[in-house]
DNA sequence: GGAAAACATTTTAGGCTTAAAACAATTCGG
DNA sequence: CCGAATTGTTTTAAGCCTAAAATGTTTTCC
């Protein structure tokens, strides 16, 4: 590795952290300014879900993941698209077979594999809800302009990919 | 109020959900890709901070807030900043004081209130952790050209507005 | 002064969440 | 074909989280 003079590209964390200790101050105040933003809608969410509907924001989340696929999912899909742990699922998917908006069967051509669907009732209830739902979103970002809108969806596609990135770097 | 030609503005939500049934599906992508990129982060984050300090994330932020008031916090001035309920709080400051890393006395004035500060422990813990904490940050953004970084400042600043604008309009 | 409202916190009951370990079924490689 | 790795799910133990009710304290305002 030849000599730099401008090295910050180059250095590992740990070496930048004896050399340089920069100031990362602005990403820290953008990553507090991203949890709070989410923090306030989710709880108007979920706020707003139980009042009119009586049901929880994660019950919601899992019926909009099997409204999108018709033929249902495996527990191990619906973790992965929520991104929440498999034992989560497991107990969200009991509640809700049980209150008879899901129907759960094992795999014929895997016994491991449990693919669980919408019931009648758990597709309507949805569908209901995810309309309602809708306007309470654009309510809550109804202050950004179209092109606002357009940039925030860009700028935190790239925030994705960049965060996506790191966790790979450390978990390869 | 005179005629309209141009509605859009005027209608209240069922008005709007009868005559003009409106797609508000970029709102609701925007929301979905926020939603995704806070998740993303948070689980990495806590993740390390599990690996590195065996500490949870609610811990380390409740020593975050505290660490900028060296003078103490009321437990519903950390609950209003958390964003989180009061119950939530009780429980947390419970076991942070019995490991150690926080303080809790009585108001001597108002014998409602509960003051917590970090112990020195707590102080030398929450500033080691937080230094490296920082640079888990600015990796998981360092994709983001400084001019990205304050773009989405500017427009989490004002999703945030909208929000919290949105949510007061059915809470006055 | 004293009842009523407001406030700060805790308790309660239930659900959500995670990480790690355990279990079960399938696939892979020799 | 068979043991070993892999995959999908559940279980476990602990902690997080909320909403609502309960408790204790202070303020307000007649």
């Amino acid at each position: 590795m030849p000599a730099e003079s401008d090295c910050t590209a180059m250095l590992d964390s740990e070496t930048k952290a004896v050399e340089t200790p920069e100031d990362h101050a602005d990403e820290l105040r953008l990553w507090l300014r991203l949890l709070t933003c989410t923090t306030l809608i989710e709880g108007e969410v979920r706020g707003r879900l139980r009042h009119r509907f009586d049901v929880t924001l994660p019950r919601f989340d899992l019926m909009a993941q099997l409204d999108k696929a018709p033929d249902g999912m495996t527990l191990s899909d619906v973790s992965k698209r929520m991104m929440v742990s498999n034992g989560n699922v497991t107990g969200l998917v009991e509640r809700l077979v049980e209150s008879g908006h899901l129907d759960r069967r094992t795999s014929e051509t895997d016994r491991r594999v449990q693919v669980i669907r919408l019931t009648k009732l758990g597709r309507a209830e949805f569908r209901r809800m995810a309309a309602e739902h809708e306007t309470w979103i654009a309510d809550l970002f109804a202050d950004l302009s179209p092109k606002d809108v357009r940039e925030l969806m860009r700028l935190l596609a790239k925030t994705k990919a960049s965060a996506q990135k790191s966790a790979a770097r450390r978990r390869p």
